[in-house]
DNA sequence: GGCTGATGTCATCGTACGATGACATGTGCG
DNA sequence: CGCACATGTCATCGTACGATGACATCAGCC
């Protein structure tokens, strides 16, 4: 090694790190399958052919993707004071949104959506169903099937351009607006 | 012309029916990128070479289906008594998801994109609007925003076999629920 | 019955994509 | 210095897709 971390011209560590934020951002933006490995490749600086090499292929990416978001994030379940706030504030934050994607569409890689199927299982779903027991209400996996479903639909929505407000509002009014709208679940 | 409707061996009205059709499911199923005009043909039992003739091609036969559901529903709210139950049942019904999609993820064809949008404003968000300014509601459009983003993301996860018992539960008692969760809109 | 347009079939083009391997260049070690 | 490996660059392959046009076949009219 030379030394420690400066930047030497070549630096494999570097080019992983920045194809790995890129493609996060660009699962994010454009989903699995509209994100191009050229894309990535381009955002990053770095050329194409190096995902084959460090990661295996965009699929491989994908998954480290998945895997590098769902290390650091809180688990605190969706109703959770903040939580829900949090959440709208870290859309645009890579990572997440990819594992939301897959709770509207099955993704045509069967390896990469079989993997955010269990992130999204495990960091959504399930804190919300332990709650929901910890409560003792009825059915408490539809119930928090139905809220992190809901969620999705919102978080997804308002970065879809398709609604005319939902895009610009503030995530602290969302979050408190949609609180209160889905009440129902408290 | 041959007398009335018989059917000859070659129709092109019937042809084009039968494309229409399947287009619809397939873009129901599999949304406009992931749904390829070969596999349209091959449902339709059509050669997919007719799409160009008979539409212009994918993306006119796309702003077909979406014409051809703008047409016949109904135009209540999504709070309204049945509505609610009535979207669900109906969202195999072709025609219908399509227009929940772009609500989601924009669509790559820019032309494809708008049509989506205006039905989907159209169809779901400006009566719910209607109804939240006729009771006087503060913000009555987001909030009408929020509750069709919601409620695209509950129908489309319920196809996207990501969730184990969204997906199963009977539609009947998925709306009952439903309007319980949301009732913070009402 | 033969002609003309409507309808259907097929081969093929151009493009975009993920992947791969050959090659070039830098880097650290002996 | 010079060798060996790590890293980066580039050309290209195979595949899938939407589109197009040439060709074949059928239907109705004179």
């Amino acid at each position: 090694m030379t030394g420690t971390q400066e930047a030497r011209r070549r630096d494999s560590a570097r080019s992983r790190e920045a194809l790995l934020r890129a493609a996060s951002e660009l699962f994010s933006e454009r989903g699995f399958d509209r994100t191009t490995t050229r894309d990535i490749g381009r955002r990053a600086g770095v050329d194409p052919a190096l995902i084959a090499r460090y990661f295996g292929g965009k699929t491989q990416l994908y998954l480290a993707a998945v895997e590098a978001e769902r290390g650091d994030a809180p688990v605190s379940d969706l109703l959770a004071p903040d939580r829900l706030r949090q959440v709208l504030e870290g859309a645009a934050r890579r990572g997440l949104v990819p594992i939301l994607q897959v709770g509207v569409q099955p993704l045509s890689d069967p390896e990469a959506d079989a993997a955010a199927r269990a992130a999204l299982h495990d960091r959504l779903v399930e804190p919300l169903h332990r709650r929901f027991v910890a409560e003792g209400r009825a059915q408490p996996r539809l119930r928090a099937e139905i809220v992190v479903a809901a969620v999705i639909g919102i978080v997804l929505g308002r970065s879809s351009g398709a609604f005319e407000e939902l895009g610009e509002v503030a995530s602290d009014d969302l979050a408190a607006l949609l609180q209160e709208t889905l009440r129902g679940g408290e």
